[in-house]
DNA sequence: ATGCTGTACTACATAGATTAGTACAGTTAG
DNA sequence: CTAACTGTACTAATCTATGTAGTACAGCAT
């Protein structure tokens, strides 16, 4: 009884990053935004392909890549499925991933004239939406 | 008149970013922090070059990038220096590039257990050094 | 048995980063 | 003027990541 899933998803093509971080990146997001719920099938490798033009083998890697990272479970012959939320990184990593997250982030906005606490309003703004998930 | 100047930049082997992206992001922190002040003299591509063990062209290529976001100035001939700060990018392109840094940045932070409000705090401690730095 | 599912593997093409080497023009000190 | 420095420009080769293409295999449902 696998029922079929809907998934809104858009590839930009002015976008500069590759297609499978794309791909990577937009499931990550709706997933911790909670607008896909877990247990939910998400579309097969070919037929995703087949929506967004693009090779099976790049949306492929993508899912493989959200599997390793925690956020989908494979299910071989069934699908792919929205995993249940658990601890994935030790607190070590997870502060390094942090550390490197707002180094590259400075340099990115140290150039444009904008306040520390313009910069952090904005930042949240678009932050807060996936704040609800962490593990328990 | 050139006096020669020294200039604390170290190239890390286990850093994923490329060589060129070490040496912008190094100086740019510099120039923004006033570590470096305006006027001041830099190492030449061949000398820097030499220092960090690298390829001068390496070496040219992220003093060209530094000039064209106008951190640097070059005059052909006796080097290059710390540029006087002024407007770079219009408003339009500040807002874009700001959307683009947090959108980045969510996408590195959003599966670890951090709250916004952590993260936050922070990503501020490392960006204020830089926030004095604005062109008027 | 058929048709779906994810996975694995190879081969090839492309773009970006880096190295390497050479060459040219501007500036300064001798 | 000459020599020695400066930044800049250009080409070619190499390496890596990414994406494309095609094929093959094993699990599951009807």
């Amino acid at each position: 009884m696998t029922r079929p899933t809907p998934l809104l998803l858009q590839i930009q093509p002015g976008d500069a990053r590759p297609l499978m971080r794309q791909i990577v990146d937009g499931v990550r997001r709706q997933v911790a935004a909670g607008e896909l719920p877990v247990g939910a099938l998400l579309p097969s490798v070919r037929l995703l392909a087949q929506q967004l033009v693009i090779n099976p083998n790049t949306v492929a890697k993508a899912y493989a890549e959200l599997c390793a990272e925690g956020w989908l479970e494979s299910r071989p012959g069934l699908g792919l499925f929205v995993a249940v939320a658990r601890e994935r990184l030790s607190q070590a990593e997870q502060q390094r991933r942090l550390n490197a997250a707002c180094s590259r982030f400075v340099d990115d906005v140290i150039g444009l004239d904008f306040s520390p606490e313009e910069v952090c309003e904005r930042m949240l703004d678009e932050l807060r939406p996936f704040g609800a998930r962490r593990a328990g």
